[in-house]
DNA sequence: TTATAATACATGCATGAGCATGCATTTAAT
DNA sequence: ATTAAATGCATGCTCATGCATGTATTATAA
């Protein structure tokens, strides 16, 4: 356990704290705001940027960072609230395939999650935090690491 | 949703991709050569660095991220295998808490993981995503972002 | 001392996630 | 055209997690 694999391991740690901590927040804000989930946040997101604001349950996987069954009942429960702002129909072209599609409504409700998702964002993600850990990590794994990068 | 709060968008969920792929690599490359999960080796890592290689549970919570019931039950899992690896004894100075210590056995398999978790995060992190991620979101958050800092 | 509150961990319960698999559809091979 | 393989999604199962709560111990108040 050297210096700078400790450097890089510190560094990771940092990071990951940070990226929970931030995104338990956005969590708890879209869910008290809006009572949704991150993930129902991320799925809504991604449909309102796409091309005629539909995507493949296959799209979805990679874009969310879910497993293919995740993404199917992430849809799943969220259409079955019936709140409105999804509809699913099967895709014409493939058959196998089934678009999820952002209606009006949902349109409107992603933007007032997007304010509330960015306010968040602003607030709390801690910047110097963040960027020691990455500059720690970036040093450490530079091919010239010999020589003492660290503030402290 | 302006040009800098998309840019804040864009540089969040670039980190949080990047988080989830290399945390996936972490737990992929932990599983097959050590049969630990990530959060098996955070738990032995931080106890191998803590004064007589000991923590209470409430200490391990911060550490790892996870809630109280969650660290209880993770310690308790990898007991329950019976590797050797931990050892939980009642605190005597504070008979309500629990100190999870390592044993030698530990020790020795905690090295082997920390070289196998430190050589996957060089392979795997993908610097410049990660280097250009994080400033997309500081130069987006900065007071004076009227400026075009953007590359493209 | 005794009663009340606070603390630390364990556990029942509900939920979301991944894996393996099933079903329907499309594509490729013959 | 028929059959086999591949693809896209749904679902049964198991498991890890968080919340609420229970239990034991310690700290505080009277």
């Amino acid at each position: 356990m050297s210096q700078e694999t400790n450097g890089m391991m510190e560094g990771w740690l940092a990071l990951t704290q940070i990226q929970l901590s931030v995104a338990a927040k956005l969590e708890q804000e879209l869910q008290s705001k809006h009572n949704w989930s991150l993930n129902d946040f991320y799925l809504l997101y991604f449909l309102s940027v796409a091309p005629d604001k539909k995507l493949r349950l296959q799209q979805l996987e990679t874009m969310i960072g879910l497993s293919q069954s995740a993404v199917s009942r992430l849809v799943s429960r969220f259409e079955a609230r019936g709140c409105g702002a999804l509809r699913r129909h099967v895709c014409e072209e493939d058959r196998r395939s089934v678009y999820t599609a952002l209606t009006e409504i949902g349109e409107a409700e992603v933007a007032a999650a997007y304010d509330t998702f960015i306010r968040v964002l602003r607030e709390s993600l801690p910047e110097r935090e963040l960027e020691a850990a990455v500059e720690t990590m970036l040093a450490v794994n530079a091919p010239a690491s010999e020589a003492n990068v660290s503030g402290d």
